[in-house]
DNA sequence: AAATGAAATGATATGTTGTAACGTGGTACC
DNA sequence: GGTACCACGTTACAACATATCATTTCATTT
């Protein structure tokens, strides 16, 4: 088999904001109104989105103002849970299409379009690791993002 | 032989800065005092440099305040023609220790000191870049960074 | 030397991203 | 009722980045 040793669709919709419930609440977490608003809304997004873009649309969307700050913190427990991912090189976020499923995930920019889209390849993520330990380097966390042009932007 | 097919000596001080003005000048860019102190400033850092830390280091040995843009300018400047690298996960700058030699770099930070080294495996990045591609990506420039924590803080 | 034009830098303003500190309201437990 | 805890609100601020236009510098031409 390929570097992809596991079985997993993707969720999507309703199925992913399922998933994330599950994934929380299992993780000892709530899942409160504002988390699932959150959630929803950076799920709809294609590209990274940035906490500011979701204050914006959780405040549309519940007609009261929601500050950064509070969607920060939930991204972040988000992102500590494996429900989102912080794209580095972009100061955004993107939902997790697989939550519950533990991967360094590997992302792909466009520049031309924004959007961005998600590959594993445990493999190679695992070189990324071994050659940080090479190093003498205890590697936690590899940030493995590709900035380019997508097919339909070149 | 293993994965870093040439060889190539690591510049520093003096040498370093020499390095740089040659390969800028080779690339038809001026070497000016703001380039050479902006990129002297920056060199002295172990970690990672942020644009305002620089302007202010560079403000205190002019004796005049500099401006971030300015120095947002130079470092783009320099980034372009491989005098200096981004550290995306650290919103930070980092003088390239060679110069002339070009790399898909990868960094290692490390969470608690701050430090960053630098290593150079051409093969991982490159299988990094046949990822994107095999994925329809037009890869243009792999970010690979790992977080954790160096040998020293451990 | 004066005029010209291009490149580099200065100055100012503003936009974007991220955190710190502290207050409020709900809920579980005693 | 008291109290401990957690989520979220509110405000303020810090840090990072860019836009715009003015000024300086320097080489080229006359
Ligand atoms: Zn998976
Ligand atoms: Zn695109
Ligand atoms: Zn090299
Ligand atoms: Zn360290």
């Amino acid at each position: 088999m390929a570097t992809h040793a596991h079985h997993h669709h993707e969720h999507h919709g309703h199925d992913l904001a399922d998933a994330a419930q599950k994934a929380l609440t299992a993780a000892g977490e709530q899942w409160t109104d504002m988390r699932a608003d959150i959630f929803s809304v950076l799920a709809t997004f294609d590209k990274p989105a940035s906490a500011y873009d979701i204050a914006d649309l959780v405040s549309q969307k519940r007609g009261k103002r929601v500050a950064p700050n509070s969607v920060y913190r939930i991204l972040d427990l988000f992102v500590a849970n494996n429900l989102a991912s912080r794209v580095e090189s972009a100061n955004a976020y993107l939902a997790n299409a697989h939550p519950g499923c533990l991967h360094d995930c590997i992302f792909l920019i466009c520049d031309s379009c924004g959007s961005a889209t998600h590959i594993d390849d445990d493999s190679l993520t695992r070189n990324v690791r071994k050659a940080a330990e090479a190093a003498g380097f205890n590697a936690v966390r590899p940030v493995v993002e590709v900035r380019g042009t997508c097919a339909d932007c070149d």
